[in-house]
DNA sequence: CCTACCGATCGGTAGG
DNA sequence: CCTACCGATCGGTAGG
């Protein structure tokens, strides 16, 4: 029988596979045993493998979405915003450090219509990301730099959070990473 | 007829494959249409899949080995040191830009023993890294900060110049790059 | 270098 | 939810 539990624990599994073995070197069979099923009846609670990281991935795309839009709509300035979306970056790493490999490298495995649905997502994400620093530079709070290189380095900073050992400093970690974004190693 | 070049061929047109679909997502049939051969005809080149990957991997491995020997053995202060090191990181990702995702992302695929060849030359690398994080610090040239984070950081911040379209901007990108982390966004 | 082919494994279905 | 099974494709080999 499928139950919404079933599905959620396969999702949950899912993520985990995909993190240590990548999409396309976990088998149905593999993540049958994850869950104690024999592979046919994950499709019981499944239509098909890709929907499953076509799930994975469409939940980090709309909780960063989310996010964005509390964070846009916010009277904050744009540092104070940039440094609430490092810290989103850094968070959801942290509490979601499985499906996260997966938003961040497992997508492109997407075929259509999902994968051009996950990546106008990111986009749009990105489009709303660059704006901010943008108008930050305008403002005169950020230096003058191409936008879309601070981006794209500000983005790939992160990459690492989800497989750091030490997950109880992780706080003390965040704020070093975004110190160093904002004023750099340099003394 | 197994000729140098032909090998060398092959693995160029691996690299790509498995940058653009991943490794386990290649297969030799379209690897062998690549270099218009047939599938089997590549077994007079190399000895199996797993060898392409562990080729590519170490060429990249014992290409950031070498800079890295060079660069401790000079003088320069560890400040100088990092912003080589930066550099060589961008330098590696324009000029390699397609086997430098092997290095980065699809060793994991490698099994025993190139498995622990590659990961332990790569800890080699990153611990003289950490040496010269942590001589930046103790001389006061650096910000006092954890050094496994710095480290992590800096390593991840570049990996998206490779697939960054306007190569020819690259240069002006990298002093964007190293400026960002060397002094912030901050002003 | 190719044709022909191997056993293993893949995602997924039928039928109960 | 399982057993049984499907066609397709995989990495790789034999033999010339």
């Amino acid at each position: 029988m499928a139950s919404i539990q079933k599905k959620e624990a396969i999702l949950v599994a899912a993520a985990k596979l995909f993190r240590d073995r990548g999409y396309q070197a976990t088998s149905m069979r593999d993540l049958a045993e994850a869950v104690d099923l024999k592979a046919s009846s994950l499709y019981n609670h499944i239509g098909s493998k890709e929907e499953i990281l076509s799930d994975i991935c469409m939940q980090n795309a709309d909780r960063f979405s989310a996010e964005m839009g509390i964070i846009v709509q916010t009277t904050n300035s744009p540092i104070d915003k940039i440094k609430a979306l490092i810290n989103l970056h850094i968070e959801m790493a942290i509490t979601d450090y499985t499906s996260i490999t997966s938003f961040n490298d497992e997508w492109r495995h997407l075929s259509e219509p999902s994968l051009s649905e996950f990546t106008s997502k990111r986009k749009l994400y990105e489009q709303q990301f660059l704006e901010i620093i943008e108008e930050g530079i305008s403002q005169d709070q950020l230096k003058y730099m191409d936008p879309q290189i601070c981006l794209n380095t500000i983005l790939s900073s992160t990459r690492w959070v989800y497989d750091y050992k030490p997950k109880a400093e992780m706080g003390e970690a965040a704020n070093t990473i975004v110190n160093m974004l904002l004023h750099g190693i340099s003394k």
